[in-house]
DNA sequence: AAACTATATGTCGGTTGGCGACATATAGAA
DNA sequence: TTCTATATGTCGCCAACCGACATATAGTTT
């Protein structure tokens, strides 16, 4: 009964990069937060509604898992750990492929035109 | 005053298919949705209220404009042709940049955990 | 002549997901 | 003691997409 990744095609920017933060191994919301500002050298910054509202929608869709608290001590609250799930992980591959195919096509010389 | 283009950022789908397929030259809307359509083997069909709300907006966004209608006889109502301004050409060149940039750092291998 | 099909444009209400503002809590440094 | 970085969360608003419906016409088929 898997589900199609299609089905889940195409992500907002901000999901993309939430999927993309934690296929580099687990991590909570406010370390995903910082990833995706350093990775994209400030330009994107996720708003916190659009944040935790994106864990709790992925966490319902199964793309992501919680996982077992890290119990280091830290400021601020708990931190919660969440990982990418198979499903996840194949989302994002068939985001990627997507993109791909949408670039290839983008770049493609003029065609004539058919009207 | 010229607009930045980022500030158009990031297109939805279906705008990155219209913008392209004007790209190619100009078009009334039904040519546009049947041009995607082919274009994405199919996978891609602008839904009504897509095509003709994503037609208005671009219109008073000024990255589309009107030209003189096309007068040879063909059924259906009036066509209304279209074509990419300098404004939208832009746009649509910038979310292609923006496009291959987020591929390349999805290819990145992965970078250690920073948590 | 009537019906059907492809072409063509448009509106409307509902849904989704992102956004900014606000709220709350804590460890460690100043 | 206060300030800052860390950390999670909620709420209401808005933009864009979506499907269903409405309308119109040229050309072909029955």
């Amino acid at each position: 009964m898997a589900l199609d990744p299609q089905d889940f095609l195409p992500l907002r920017e901000p999901t993309f990069f939430i999927l993309l933060s934690l296929a580099n191994g687990r991590k909570h919301g406010y370390a995903i937060l910082k990833e995706v500002e350093s990775l994209s050298n400030g330009k994107i910054v996720l708003s916190n509604g659009t944040l935790y509202g994106a864990l709790t929608r992925l966490m319902e869709q199964g793309l992501i898992e919680r996982l077992p608290d890290d119990e280091t001590p830290a400021p601020g609250l708990p931190r919660k750990a969440y990982c990418l799930s198979q499903n996840g992980s194949a989302v994002l591959d068939a985001e990627i492929s997507r993109l791909e195919n949408m670039l290839s096509r983008a770049r493609l010389p003029v065609a004539e035109e058919t009207q």
